[in-house]
RNA sequence: GCGGACGUGGCGAAACCGGUAGACGCAAAAGACUUAAAAUCUUUCGGAGCUAGCUCCGUGCGGGUUCGAGCCCCGCCGUCCGCACCA
């Protein structure tokens, strides 16, 4: 009997060690191999790795160690998104440069990362903040710059009154600063946009080729994206009575056919209109500014009513002259939208409805309902918004609503007004170009030099990078690079006369916007790509992470792919050919008798179910147990990765978070579940040492398979290698669709009907025998299956088995199909329905055969109670149902 | 409000294309080993009827389709996520 412990912590350091030496995880450029790319979205260097890092890069190893068994040149790098802002927070705080904490907390995160275990090719780590890195990041920015993709706009933004930055829409998450949490104000400033809006429908029509990814973040950009087809139709004002004679009123519509049903215009508080209205109206500037200010708080919006102001404007509606519209400034309308102004149709939008209802305007249906009579159709407090049969529309009666907005828009199309139509088809996106510009330090620098003469002049690509001054301070709130003495100061490079660098960096967003291709030759320094490599390694093969990036970086990638296409860096249509997103980690939370957070570290367990109690380690005070929740700083709910690889190890650690709930979905981290995972581990190793010894630890002579996969006389010996062949064919398809927890149940039935067998076998059990080869074989599948996952107890229990190889560098075991398709199949057989008995018959028994088998058995007797078969249902190899 | 996902034992979950519901793990209970504990091993483990065998009930609720429904259809209830005045 072996008896011995595995040390989890001296053989982990071991393996790591061989690794290391071997170079056993790095990729060559050039090996002619099909290569595999793995990517798991790399960390921001916050300082600490936690659960949800583990949980992310263990499930990538599992992919990249099975596609290097399998043969593939696997690509699967790991770096930093480090520029940011806690960076500055930190500075701030602690009197550090953002420079030396973040690269302080790489290295510690590197250690941490490098003590999980995973196969990483570290020659090929890169850091964003990194000049060698940023510096083609500015290079792409003047080539983006000379393509038109770059556009300076004076522009409304996102402005975070604590972080003294700009921020993107995607990073106002319910009127609040993403990262501060401020409420966020609206402030016009003169900011730098990649152009992403050029891509809209590429973009979204790309989404459909990426069958690969989950559907819901398909539907998500889907709906960030907002394609709408629609159209402009320019109404008539009179100019002597518009407040600066304007001639015409634009206003964008997906319901062209409702226009019979019309009954006011609205323009957005911002509108020209309004503004110019507003001018000679003291009341309408009052409302105007009373809309402004609810407008920056989105919780303002939910409880807010439909407002407006009636300018005194009338329009004249574009099938009739006679008939004039009032116009008036409403709340609810969005300037950066459409034309920033609608016409209301009250009875077929909800929106309209609610405004017309409190400012009694008309509510005229012009759509009825298919079988509701028209002359009774009433539009009540509900807008009818479905399809059905116009009325009240003139030329457009009786046809249904596709034809009657076909119809509105081909006959404005034709009407000239001053030589331009009066309608117009117009497709709308709610996606706006992507504003970088951060009133930051710690990021990248916008390669640009302000001049009094020469106006905006790029940065000569020779004197790229453009490198951050060292020499900063972070006394004041802002952006230091703004307020440094020289760094600012710089001649143009046109006319030599003094000029101002840009001081505004750029959004992170776009560091993590290309890094993937980055990592396919992070060895040229002169370029950003060598495209020629960069197609042969791209896309991303599988590419894992949280399911919070589906909007932000996932959408910024495509759109750089695609802007790195146009300026010549790669040649590629979708940058993540796959993509997966993990849940998260979370754990029970713990509250003292004073209702303060208290960690998992202090808390001790008893009882179970409804005994279930905690108490405080030190004192025994009695702790709630609170709800399930994510890990975090705040409910000090966390578990340190650190604290479980030194105690049980990194294979447990891993084995644990990939086991019991899908990847997909949370994973609540116990104790109770690590311990069982720590369990295994040891119940594998003295499996395997066992197995070895049946052999003396030497490898038989005829390996397990010498005698051919199968063909073992010894019903044990081939019960024993059907087991492992069917174990592997399982984990081998679920590895493949992710299903990693499916993966762990498999491996699991493996051992237990290993050691089943074992217990029960006739010793002894001869090394040459039949039962001891395939003892062998089983277990060397059972070690190279369970490798991805647990990868240095791989390596010891692959040694243990008298391998000089490294279970890492060893191909997948080949699996034996036809050994698992059994000759005797057991059928269950119901009776109505209900499963009566099992019937045992031959594989290849034809349906006459299995009829009279199933009708012979005594329980399907019983059942029928003298009744006969009316009929009997067969599907082969699955059910026999006997229906009287 | 709009869109989407989900709902299965004490718990995490499995169940492929409509075919034996609950694999695998955790927790629990009993037993073996031990002076004892831990570890390990064995057994039990959805509910009910009397233990065995067997029978009935059981996948959020109510209907339906089908020889057969956790899975499909209709109507509810609940939970979670995304978007949110987008004309």
């Amino acid at each position: 009997m072996f008896t011995d412990r595995y040390h989890a912590g001296e053989a982990e350091r071991h393996w790591q060690k061989v690794w290391e030496a071997q170079g056993a995880f790095t990729a060559s450029n050039d090996d002619p191999r099909p290569k595999y790319y793995v990517l798991e979205m790399f960390p921001y260097p916050s300082g600490r790795i936690h659960m949800g890092h583990v949980r992310n890069y263990a499930m990538g190893d599992v992919v990249a160690r099975y596609r290097r068994a399998k043969g593939f040149n696997v690509i699967h790098p790991m770096g930093w998104d480090a520029f940011g802002m806690p960076a500055e927070n930190a500075a701030m705080q602690n009197r550090t440069h953002p420079a030396a904490w973040t690269y302080d907390n790489i290295a510690t995160m590197r250690a941490q990362l490098k003590r999980m275990g995973l196969s990483l090719d570290w020659r090929r780590e890169i850091a964003t903040c990194d000049p060698s890195y940023y510096k083609h990041q500015q290079r792409m920015f003047l080539d983006f710059l000379d393509a038109g993709l770059v556009a300076r706009k004076k522009s409304k933004v996102n402005w975070d009154p604590v972080d003294h930055t700009v921020l993107a829409n995607e990073q106002v998450i319910d009127g609040r600063g993403w990262r501060s949490g401020a409420l966020v104000e609206q402030r016009e400033l003169t900011q730098w946009f990649l152009k992403i809006t050029d891509y809209a429908e590429d973009l979204l029509i790309g989404l459909d080729r990426l069958d690969k990814w989950p559907e819901k973040v398909r539907l998500m950009q889907r709906n960030w994206i907002g394609r709408s087809e629609g159209l402009a139709v320019r109404f008539a004002l009179d100019p002597a009575a518009s407040p600066a004679g304007e001639t015409e009123l634009r206003v964008y519509t997906t319901r062209p056919d409702t226009l019979f049903g019309a009954s006011f215009l609205a323009v957005a508080p911002d509108h020209p209109l309004a503004v110019a209205a507003a001018a000679r109206d003291p009341a309408l500037a009052d409302f105007i500014e009373d809309c402004r200010r609810l407008g920056t708080s989105v919780a303002a919006l939910e409880t807010a009513e439909k407002t407006g102001y009636d300018t005194g404007i009338r329009a004249a509606h574009p099938f009739d002259p006679n008939w004039h519209l009032p116009v008036y400034v409403a709340n609810f309308i969005l300037m950066d939208y459409g034309t920033g102004a609608i016409f209301g149709c009250p009875a077929h939008d909800q929106r309209d409805l609610d405004f017309a209802r409190a400012k009694g305007l008309p509510v005229v249906p012009v759509v009825c309902p298919a079988g509701v009579d028209p002359e009774g159709f009433a539009v009540g407090e509900e807008a009818f918004t479905d399809d059905g049969r116009m009325i009240n529309s003139r030329f457009l009666d009786g046809m249904p609503v596709a034809q009657a907005k076909d119809e509105v828009a081909r006959r404005l199309e034709a009407v000239l007004i001053g030589g331009q139509p009066q309608g117009r088809r117009q497709i709308n996106y709610k996606l706006r170009d992507w504003g970088i510009s951060r009133q930051r330090y710690w990021g990248c620098p916008i390669p640009v030099i302000h001049c009094a003469s020469c106006g905006l002049v790029p940065v000569p690509r020779a004197d790229l990078p453009v490198t951050l001054p060292e020499d900063v301070s972070f006394e004041e709130p802002g952006n230091p690079l703004d307020r440094h003495p020289t760094w600012t100061r710089v001649p143009c490079p046109q006319c030599g006369a003094a000029a101002r660098r840009e001081t505004d960096t750029m959004d992170t967003f776009v560091d993590s916007s290309w890094y993937f291709a980055r990592f396919t030759d992070p060895w040229n320094t002169e370029e950003p790509t060598t495209p020629e490599v960069a197609d042969r390694l791209l896309a991303v093969d599988q590419y894992i992470g949280g399911i919070e990036h589906a909007i932000l970086h996932l959408l910024y990638s495509r759109f750089f792919t695609r802007a790195m296409r146009k300026v010549g860096w790669l040649d590629l249509d979708e940058p993540f050919a796959g993509l997966f997103t993990q849940g998260m980690v979370v754990h029970e939370t713990y509250r003292g008798p004073d209702g303060a957070w208290v960690s998992p570290e202090e808390v001790r367990l008893e009882g179970s179910g409804a005994e279930r109690r905690a108490r405080l380690l030190s004192t025994g005070a009695p702790i709630e147990i609170g709800p399930i929740e994510k890990m975090s700083k705040s409910k000090l709910n966390i578990v340190d990765p650190d604290d479980i690889i030194e105690g049980y190890g990194a294979d447990t650690a891993r084995w644990f978070m990939l086991s019991d709930s899908p990847p997909e979905r949370d994973v609540i981290w116990t104790e109770e579940g690590v311990q069982g995972a720590a369990k295994f581990v040891q119940r594998l190793w003295r499996l395997v040492n066992e197995l070895a010894s049946l052999t003396d630890g030497n490898l038989p002579a005829e390996r397990g398979d010498g005698k051919g996969a199968g063909e073992a006389d010894d019903p044990v010996a081939l019960g024993v290698l059907k087991a492992a062949h069917r174990a592997l064919i399982r984990v081998e398809e679920d590895i493949e669709r992710l299903r990693f927890n499916r993966c762990i149940a498999h491996i699991y039935e493996l051992s237990n009907s290993l050691s089943a067998v074992l217990a029960e076998a006739e010793e002894p059990i001869g090394p040459d025998s039949a039962l001891a080869l395939a003892f062998r074989q089983a277990a060397d599948i059972l070690v190279l299956v369970v490798a991805p996952f647990m990868p240095h107890l791989g390596e010891a229990c692959w040694q243990a088995l008298g391998h000089e190889t490294l279970a890492s560098s060893t191909a997948w075991p080949r699996a034996n199909r036809s050994l698992v398709l059994e000759d005797v199949i057991i059928l269950p057989v119901q009776v109505n329905g209900r499963k009566r008995a099992d019937l045992t018959i031959g594989r290849d028994a034809d349906v006459e055969a299995i009829k009279a088998g199933a009708l012979a058995l005594d329980s399907v007797q019983r059942a029928l109670e003298g009744r006969s078969a009316k009929k009997i249902i067969v599907v082969p190899s699955r059910i026999v149902n006997v229906v009287v």
